[in-house]
Order: C-alpha cells, then sequence, then structure tokens
DNA sequence: TATATTTGACCCAG
DNA sequence: CTGGGTCAAATATA
C-alpha cells in the first residue's frame, strides 16, 4: 500500500547522502588548498544540511510505516488494559508515547496574510482538513492561539498538528506552524465538496493560470523550517508575498495556499515544505508554482543543482536576501535562491 | 444524529 | 511554579 512512497523516500534518502557525501569529498580536497576557509565552510554547512536532511528523513521513514499502528502494538504488549478497566491508565500511556513521537515530528511554520473581508474569520484553508481541538491565551501575544489536528488522525492515525495564531503587529498576518506529516493521504480525498473552479484544476498549468489570475488577491507566505532537533527556525526562511488587494472570493486563495503552503504534499510526498518557486519580474508577472505530487521526486533529487524545479523549491526556503518581502513592486526576479537543503542550514 | 467547536482542566517540560 | 499543549465534556451546528 504505502510501500511506493517508502521505497520513493528510500531513494532520495540516498541520494541526499549521496550529496552529502558529494560535499565532504570537496571538503576533503580543499582541506589542502591555502585561502580557502570559506569554501570549507560552505561545504561543511552543506554537508550538514545534507546530513540533517538525511535525518530527518530516515526519521520520517520509521513512523510513515508503523504509525497507524503503534497503539495496537502497545496495547497488546500492556495486557490489554482497556479490559481490565484500567482505562486512564492505558490512555495515560498513550498519551506519553504521543508526547515522544510528537517531540521527533518535523516543524515548520508559515506567515499566510489574508487580506480580504474574511480575513478576520481565520487564515486560508490549506487544503487539509482539520480539527480544532483547542485555543490558548499566548502569554504576551495579543490574539490566542488555536490548535488544530488532522480530521482523520482516529480514522489514520494521521499526527499532523498545526497552530494559528493572529499576529501581533498585522491582523491580517495569520503565523501557521506545522507540526508532523499526513499520513492520511488527504490529497486523495479531500474536498468532498470541491468548488467548480477548483475541479477544473488538473494540471500544472491550470495551477499556475490560476495562480497568476489571482496575483491580486495578496497573500503572503513565509516559510520557516524548523529541524526536528533542536526546534529552531531555519536560519533563511523564504518570504514570500503578493500584492496586497482586496478579494472577495476567498476560494482562489484557498487554491494558491494549498499550493504555496502545503509543505507535506511537495517534496518527498510526505513532509517538508512546499515552497513556491519564484521566478517573477515586475515585467512578466510570471510565477512558478510547484504543483502537489509524491514522484515528482522521487528521481533526480538533487539539493545542489538548481536547474530542476524542486531545487527552486527547496532553495526557495533557504533564500537569504534579507527576508525578501517582495512588496507592490514584486520584483521576485532579483532573489537569488541558494541551494542548499532547508533542513537546520546554518 | 453525527460531527465540529468551545473551554476549563489537566499534564509536563523548562 | 509557570506557560504551552492537549484532553474531553458540554455545547453548537449541519
Amino acid at each position: 500500500m504505502e510501500s511506493s512512497f517508502v521505497s520513493c523516500d528510500l531513494h532520495m534518502l540516498i541520494n541526499v547522502l549521496n550529496q552529502g557525501n558529494e560535499h565532504m569529498g570537496e571538503l576533503q580536497a580543499q582541506l589542502d588548498q591555502p585561502f580557502a576557509a570559506e569554501t570549507c565552510k560552505l561545504l561543511a554547512a552543506k554537508a550538514k544540511s545534507a546530513v540533517s536532511a538525511a535525518i530527518s528523513m530516515a526519521r520520517l521513514l520509521e513512523p510513515a510505516s508503523q504509525a497507524p499502528n503503534s497503539f495496537d502494538s502497545l496495547l497488546s504488549a500492556s495486557d490489554s488494559p482497556k479490559s481490565d478497566g484500567s482505562d486512564k491508565a492505558f490512555k495515560e500511556l498513550e498519551r506519553r508515547e504521543m508526547c515522544k513521537k510528537r517531540k521527533t515530528l518535523p516543524r515548520w511554520s508559515s506567515q499566510v496574510r489574508a487580506c480580504s473581508s474574511s480575513s478576520m474569520d481565520g487564515p486560508l484553508d490549506d487544503g487539509y482538513s482539520w480539527r480544532k481541538y483547542g485555543q490558548k491565551d499566548i502569554l504576551g501575544a495579543k490574539f490566542p492561539r488555536s490548535y488544530y489536528r488532522c480530521t482523520y488522525r482516529h480514522t489514520h492515525g494521521c499526527l499532523a498538528t498545526k497552530q494559528v495564531q493572529r499576529s501581533d503587529d498585522d491582523i491580517t498576518v495569520f503565523d501557521v506552524t506545522y507540526r508532523g506529516a499526513h499520513t492520511c493521504n488527504q490529497c486523495q480525498h479531500r474536498n468532498p465538496t470541491p468548488s467548480p473552479k477548483e475541479e477544473k484544476l488538473e494540471t500544472h498549468q491550470q495551477q499556475e493560470m490560476l495562480l497568476l489570475e489571482h496575483l491580486k488577491t495578496g497573500l503572503r507566505v513565509k516559510t520557516e523550517i524548523f529541524n526536528s532537533d533542536d526546534q529552531l527556525p531555519d536560519s533563511s526562511p523564504s518570504f514570500f508575498s503578493f500584492p496586497s488587494t482586496p478579494a472577495n472570493d476567498m476560494k482562489p486563495h484557498n487554491n494558491l495556499f494549498s499550493s504555496a503552503s502545503m509543505p507535506e504534499n511537495l517534496f518527498m510526498g510526505n513532509y517538508s515544505p512546499t515552497f513556491v518557486s519564484s521566478t517573477a519580474s515586475a515585467e512578466s508577472n510570471y510565477f512558478s508554482l510547484s504543483p502537489c505530487g509524491v514522484n515528482k521526486y522521487g528521481s533526480g533529487f538533487n539539493i545542489q543543482g538548481f536547474d530542476s524545479e524542486i531545487a527552486g523549491i527547496i532553495s526557495a526556503a533557504t533564500s537569504t536576501t534579507n527576508s525578501p518581502m517582495v512588496g507592490m513592486d514584486f520584483q521576485l526576479d532579483q532573489i537569488e535562491f541558494e541551494t542548499d537543503f532547508p533542513f537546520g542550514l546554518s
């Protein structure tokens, strides 16, 4: 069932490891060269990045294949605690297991701006079905933080969660932090009642067309990657902005957002942020938006090369240039995308 | 009636 | 001890 996923991820894992190995080799060669300190630093950073990525991917392979049944094994291994009335004890076990697991889950965040009348309702639909399970007032924050988990958590054992909090500075901006990859394959059965417009969006080109169509609608997405280990944001978050003009129809936003900030859909199928590869200029207003696809990166996954689309997507996450918040000018062509892997590159 | 949201209580890491 | 994250009963909504 999921074997294709796993083998695909394994393939990419090997590719990432190969990349790291290559960087190490280059680094080794550079060590003998005089005045190559900067180059060495760069290569070391790239190698480290690749290793971090490999670790993250390896971690994801394990829970992805075991997540739905982990509690079953826990149940059978503990003398069926439910049957002897110690339901609480069982739930406590379950809870702790959950805690452990969540700690290792990848985390990333996005800032979403929804400039429309409905922006007060909350952030945009990101294409997944979420169920709110809590809300908290956060110290020092003007607005409460909402907690969502995947609707299919119980039926599919999907551990994906997200936190949504309205920004203090700009009430039209939402900080969305995702945790964990969707293991429920929602892509396949999402949108039980898609809008007519969405139904038409069957191809990458069509999605791009729609994206172009809604450049005026005003959406900003900032994505930061958090290493699953240190929980630190990537040092160079991507920052992507659409010009802000009022919009009267949220559907296009939804679609845009689902493409631009549904990390687990792009890259490795189940995990890793989705990045907008932006190759835009004020004149052309051209955008390249990577489509949702698992197999897309099944071959030739290259964290270094920039000729491939994935490289653009990934590099967008690590592009520096002082958080290129692109405003009305839309000079995205000025953004230089580096080609390092997003995981915890320092 | 089924499903989603609200909200106070609880747990635990720091 | 405190604050963040989650649970789960009560409530709302479709």
